[in-house]
DNA sequence: AGAGTGCCTTGATACAAGTCAAATATCCTG
DNA sequence: CAGGATATTTGACTTGTATCAAGGCACTCT
């Protein structure tokens, strides 16, 4: 086995419990291997893949943060998610077999290019893998929606909070602090991620600190009061 | 063949060509009505499912007009989307084996129940089906995707020209007028789509209406100058 | 036909977030 | 380490949409 080897093996990865299915057998582990096809670094700044570019593959985060946005024919753009180790990005290319977003990576990244022609050969052969493929899209469907919510009926205080919350959450099970940690994006992608103005954002941080909810400076940020965020995100959950 | 048989079968649905893969040869069709396990008729009003619902099925519209919802748990209400017919709704159940919204029927309704188990044997047998689950899928989230760019960055009136072009576009493609239709929402259910008070919506009606843009007499709506509407929802579409 | 009900429209006013502007803070890069 | 570009914060003011309230229209059911 050479080093080349080990290095895109699924079955050796320790973030395959993020990315694929959980209860395959050894030699499922061994196959799943090749649906990797190979590694790819993409530099901060840099397009992962733009709006338009055929699609070709699915890509797998190992290292590094991306934001996803669509743009309106007169250049607003929207921020449609943040994604970080683990998490699966490239599927909106599906249905016209060319990319309906832009990825770009916030710091340097590294990603599994996983062609989607292995992972429909795959899962054909693995029900298994099939399963985890619906449900990776099905999830990025529920998530969809449950933004609309946060856009479409709530306050900017509460996606604030929302967005916070959900970050940590997902850095704490990545292994980092649940309380602190280092936005990788701009007042301006929040912003854009929660349609609201990057001084809103601003604004709405700056409060949060005054309450003694966070402390920030700058791009990191601490949670102090957790519960104080999820009771702004959900007035309710008090009880 | 009974007129049952005859009643489930999509192999001689006209609905085929919108919530079925095409180019199947005729012994591909005969075994793609395996997937259909039986019809169910939901009255105005009722759910198809509602959130929490354990997930077996997806189901294909075949008459009737429904609209998906998410709720935030202090009892606010995002509507996700309207279906109609030939469109494939349930997917959001695929991710944790039960439903994460409802799905309400909007006027007396028929869906064909599709088990989800069906579609997952037979698309490891057929890659044409099996692509074209994924394509239905991708698409979901493309479109929730143009969702989001118009609750963050749109205001409310190019948000009712938006959505007012995709209804009649869509009715269009299934052999209704190209201009006029008779909306089966209301207009707090259009607002929460659009993420806007039913005032606003009703006053943006009122406003297309003064412009001569369109006609509107309660759910009825005529649209006279569908430029006008294009060049309101993207400004740079006069070029 | 009349009463009841749900939906829609319109008006007056309030407020959350946007816009414009200027001052800091931070990060590159040579 | 200087100097410029970029990002962030904060202030003053404006505005789009929400809110509150009243009245109108179009059904259904006796």
């Amino acid at each position: 086995m050479t080093p080349e080897t080990i290095k895109v093996a699924c079955s050796n990865c320790n973030l395959r419990e993020l990315c694929m299915p959980i209860g395959m057998n050894h030699e499922e582990l061994q196959r799943l291997d090749d649906v990797v096809a190979n590694r790819r670094k993409v530099a901060q700044g840099e397009p992962l893949y733009r709006n338009g570019d055929p699609f070709t593959s699915l890509y797998a985060i190992r290292t590094g943060f991306f934001k996803t946005s669509v743009a309106s024919e007169d250049g607003r753009e929207q921020v449609t998610g943040f994604q970080m180790a683990g998490e699966i990005i490239g599927l909106d290319g599906i249905t016209s077999d060319r990319h309906n977003c832009n990825a770009v990576a916030l710091e340097d990244a590294e990603v599994c290019v996983m062609p989607f022609a292995n992972i429909e050969h795959l899962s054909r052969e693995f029900p298994v893998l099939q399963r985890h493929v619906h449900k990776i899209m099905s999830r990025e469907i529920v998530r969809d929606q449950g933004v609309m919510l946060l856009l479409g009926n709530m306050r900017a205080e509460e996606r604030l909070a929302a967005f916070l919350l959900n970050l940590v959450q997902r850095l704490h099970a990545r292994g980092f602090s649940r309380s602190e940690m280092v936005l990788r994006m701009t007042r301006d992608e929040i912003g854009s991620y929660l349609g609201m103005k990057l001084e809103t954002v601003s604004r709405t941080f700056s409060k949060f600190s005054e309450e003694n909810i966070i402390e920030v400076k700058q791009r990191w940020v601490k949670i102090l009061q957790p519960e104080a965020l999820k009771k702004i995100f959900n007035p309710d959950s008090c009880n």
